[in-house]
DNA sequence: ACATTAAGTGATT
DNA sequence: AATCACTTAATGT
């Protein structure tokens, strides 16, 4: 909630130094806004407009997306610090309401840029271009990756790369969360999801706690 | 100590 | 792999 110009350049140069134009960094110091979530809050909501685009600097964020003829909530991916919504540039820049939520798994910390800059920026800095259409392509990867998952594989390596993406996002081999949230982002059923993970605590890929799962290796 | 919530288990479909 | 019914374990009040 504090804002103080002079963290967000420190913050800026340790956690994105793909962003290199000096002057693009000083646009972004001007008109960033330092904000902070805390675990479990929902940053942005489906049906809201986007007026911010999130530059995130700690934390994780989880995007959903929700099934529009049963009230379920679809998984789509995480993201960790260093990256961007990439859906928020492609609602925003064409005026749209969110088809997404994104949520803070963590306390987390952001740099918001009011989009009203993306456009301009787009065109006027070769660095923005490239970290936005890198974002966009990793995510986009990851999307096609996990629904290859959903389509031929069974729970067993979907939990494995849930886990696994989760550990990704947050840098954390200690994932905070019961058996009951992670079926529910995979969609299945608790009790499969304890089974499973009852299985690769046996095989030692995993240790188990209350509310925790820590992934090891 | 008691109530509540999370996790483990077996049987059934 | 889902659901049910039930047990056991951990935690909060």
């Amino acid at each position: 909630m504090v804002t103080e110009t002079g963290d967000i350049e420190k913050i800026l140069q340790k956690n994105y130094p793909q962003i290199a134009e000096r002057a693009l960094q000083e646009e972004i110091i001007e008109v960033g806004k330092l904000m902070h979530f805390r675990a479990g809050e929902v940053i942005m909501d489906y049906g809201s407009y986007i007026k911010l685009v999130p530059l995130i600097i700690n934390g994780s964020i989880k995007v959903t997306r929700e099934d529009e003829s049963e009230g379920r909530e679809i998984l789509l991916y995480f993201l960790g610090p260093g990256e961007t919504c990439s859906m928020s540039f492609t609602c925003c820049m064409m005026n749209k309401k969110s088809e997404i939520r994104t949520e803070a798994m963590e306390d987390t910390t952001l740099i918001g840029i009011p989009i009203r800059y993306m456009d301009s920026w787009m065109t006027k800095y070769q660095s923005w271009k490239n970290f936005v259409m890198q974002t966009y392509d990793s995510k986009m990867i990851e999307l096609v990756k996990t629904l290859d998952s959903v389509a031929f594989e069974g729970m067993d390596a979907r939990l494995k790369k849930y886990l696994q993406s989760r550990k990704g996002s947050t840098g954390s081999p200690v994932i905070k969360a019961t058996h009951q949230e992670i079926a529910n982002d995979l969609n299945a059923s608790r009790e499969a999801i304890s089974r499973l993970l009852k299985k690769l605590e046996n095989m030692g890929e995993v240790k188990l706690g209350r509310n925790q799962v820590t992934v090891l290796g």
